[in-house]
DNA sequence: CCGACTTCAGTGACAAAGTCACGAAACCGG
DNA sequence: CCGGTTTCGTGACTTTGTCACTGAAGTCGG
């Protein structure tokens, strides 16, 4: 597969039009990064745009005290700006990027991001849309934080996880960092809907057994 | 004074080039708030980019349950663009802009804005570099919510409101909104502080009596 | 000045969440 | 099977959030 194609790929799950595509397939360049690595970071601070053509990046955030907390999630056809707000920004940051899964992406050096943004109305719709869309992504979070409850949350972040699927595979710890506590409280909630009938617990796997429930309590403000 | 003088000084504070400001000139309008009025917000979603030429906006977001958090603040020569991502995005949000001091800013319809980005290399950074700080801002409230400490967070707080006095005219109420907290914590950190000889209380007032104090707090990571 | 009214702050009891220290159980490689 | 690692459970304690109520400090009309 030639870069040609994954360009054509990615255009193609973003929508954007041929000329767009033209720019990028000149300019973009192909990066891969394996399940669990780090794709940006603290230490790791990219100097190109990000654009994931294949697999999941995890963005979250870390406090000194080690506790962590997811703040959104890049699915393939979607570019990641927090790389160039930080980039732009030159300050720093305690937010990274993990690959949840092997992780395909284009990056774009910077003189080439101003011509597309500059002469291409639909990038320009794209990555403004893409900013906005994280914004809005942050201010869920602050207010999850600052005024959910975590059994509530918790009972979301679970039917999230699993997607169709009716069981998770994740440790305590996992979804402590998923929400920015920490695992003792999230073992205790898990306990609860475990005495409640909602889930049932393995090492390392929890299975809903009353996904209703689980979706009432997730839905009561 | 002209709309041509609130170009003039509005991009002599945003470091605009001659270019952008006749754009400017012809495009933008001038819109006014008094203080304590709602610049934006859930009811009042605007359809322009907003730029502030004069005054201060505080961007807070508020909780069902009535508690408030304030995210950050747009400062003259600064641009809006938490109301750009909503507008973007139209998805609901409970994000508010309440000016903090009579307000004179400048609106740009979003076709004049798409041109002045696609045509000027200085607007698209100045744009760019909005969007990144607060993304940046957003950031450090999600820190400070998810990982700091209640004490830090208020000495922190009571310091930069202060700038240069030796008081805060707020009441505590006004104090746990900053924080996204309850009023009642903050009475009773206060009262710490106070016994603590750090400040002293009146009604809607607080005399910082020792500020190295509060600053060695503020900085205890 | 007085009394009614409003706003602001203090308090105690309790619930929810975070921290710490420890131990038990499940898994893994040899 | 054994020793080491990871994951989970638990109790004690601290911090933070919630609720109901009290009193104190300002405001305003008369």
């Amino acid at each position: 597969m030639t870069i040609l194609d994954w360009t054509e790929r990615f255009h193609g799950t973003s929508r954007l039009p041929k000329a767009v595509r033209d720019r990028l397939r000149t300019a973009a360049r192909i990066v891969r990064c394996p399940k669990g690595g780090q794709v940006f970071g603290p230490d790791n601070v990219p100097d190109s745009l990000l654009f994931l053509y294949d697999g999941r990046i995890r963005v979250s955030q870390s406090s000194d005290s080690g506790r962590e907390i997811v703040l959104y999630r890049v699915e393939a056809g979607e570019s990641c700006v927090l790389t160039t707000a930080c980039m732009l920004a030159e300050e720093a940051y305690n937010a990274e990027g993990t690959a949840e899964t092997d992780v395909t992406a284009v990056t774009l050096p910077k003189h080439a991001f101003d011509r597309l943004v500059s002469e291409e109305d639909a990038f320009r719709e794209f990555v403004f849309e893409a900013y906005s869309r994280r914004l809005i992504d942050l201010l869920r979070v602050v207010d999850d934080v600052a005024f959910g409850h975590l059994d509530i949350r918790l009972a979301e972040r679970l039917l999230v996880l699993a997607g169709g699927r009716e069981y998770i595979q994740a440790t305590h710890q996992q979804l402590a960092s998923e929400l920015g506590t920490a695992r003792e409280v999230v073992s205790r909630i898990l306990q609860d809907f475990q005495k409640r009938e909602m889930i049932t617990q393995s090492r390392g796997r929890i299975a809903i057994t009353d996904k209703a429930a689980l979706k009432q309590l997730a839905q009561s403000t």
